[in-house]
DNA sequence: TTACCGTGTGACCATCTAGTCACATGATAC
DNA sequence: GTATCATGTGACTAGATGGTCACACGGTAA
């Protein structure tokens, strides 16, 4: 966490502080991110950084902070209004607004996505450590349930399709962003299209 | 490439040499490897290092194609064979040789899905460069030999199944090596199964 | 005026990096 | 013996990094 000097500081400074940091993070990654481009970038003292922030470390850790409450907010809405409607209906909400969530926090989202392909890095055992098995944890028990009610064959390696139902989630959105570079962005519809595609291909597959 | 120098030392050195780079990569990834560490560990001086080499990418470049030129005998032997026997075919026993290339070269392996999940990064965009996409369009070109034949639906988007398959193909190696990195190996088995059983999901779903 | 305190500063430190270069060694050729 | 040449060496350079610290500034309180 931040000092509490980072937090008495005007809200603009504050804000600028965080667009640069974000800024960094999203282009560099975490190991190549670099403290004195960001000072620079902020034009505010290596000192005053120091006073704000513990380490670069503590100062990435408080932007992925950021970065989760952001996303969770999309994430929550869904789950909470989607509980009840099984396993199709939440995944593929989970998808889309796993997608709109990049769309509208780009930075934000690469870092994400920078963070979780680097799976072998310190900073990612570090940050999410013991729980980088909770959102595969999720699936499959998600997947248990229909099983269950007999809308998924039960003969499946419940594991796997966890573990690939996960990297398709961040590979979606890294699509996503590669389709959309060079072309001006056609989020609502080209992105909605994609989401029911792929879990059309996951229930049904891609044989006739 | 290296200098002549290094293919006239005697291949006892040579060896060590690729072996400890090797190392060096699979562990620390190009960006974070380190030229000191590698040549400590071969106990050699930094001034031979840069008679073999030109510089720290001609290394790495060097390794790299060790490792493609090592791969291609996995596949290039599946290509021919299995040519003429469609899509699902091919698929799956690219992903089996895949996956046997990352068991018995576990390292080189490493390398390479470091260097694939790495995509942001210069040294990426110098070595995969404008052939980022032809793992893919083989990919595309299979899909639509079969949608043509009636095997696969032809309303799906060949696009992004092509570029899904190329990534699962990428997670796959890292999949086996995490379930795996804690037991004992059990290659033959558990690895077929896998493959047979995604091949099975992509082309059935796993819906009932 | 004096004392205090939160904030701001940038030179500085230790430590790393890739890459260079003047020199040493040792073998072969004449 | 001497000249040539490929190979080997490690101190050195220039540039980065994260992090520290003695000090400066400006406002408030006594």
């Amino acid at each position: 966490m931040p000092k509490k000097t980072f937090f008495n500081i005007n809200e603009e400074k504050r804000k600028m502080i965080e667009e640069k940091a974000i800024n960094e993070f999203a282009v560099y990654s975490y190991e190549n991110s670099s403290i004195n481009r960001i000072v620079e970038n902020c034009k505010i003292s290596k000192g005053s950084f120091y006073q704000y922030f513990e380490n670069k470390e503590d100062l990435f850790r408080y932007i992925i902070s950021l970065s989760v409450e952001k996303k969770m907010k999309y994430v929550n809405a869904t789950l909470i209004s989607e509980i009840d409607n099984g396993f199709i209906k939440i995944i593929k909400e989970i998808f889309k607004s796993g997608l709109k969530f990049a769309y509208e926090n780009e930075k934000l989202a690469s870092i994400g996505v920078l963070l979780m392909k680097n799976n072998n890095s310190e900073i990612y055992h570090k940050i999410i450590g013991q729980n980088k098995n909770m959102a595969i944890d999720f699936y499959k028990k998600l997947i248990e349930i229909e099983i269950e009610k007999g809308e998924i064959k039960p003969d499946i390696n419940v594991e796997f399709v966890s573990y690939l139902i996960n990297s398709m989630i961040i590979n979606l959105s890294e699509y996503f962003f590669e389709i959309n570079k060079n072309n001006e962005k056609k989020y609502s519809e080209e992105m909605l299209f994609l989401v029911d595609d792929l879990m059309d291909m996951l229930i049904n597959g891609i044989g006739l």
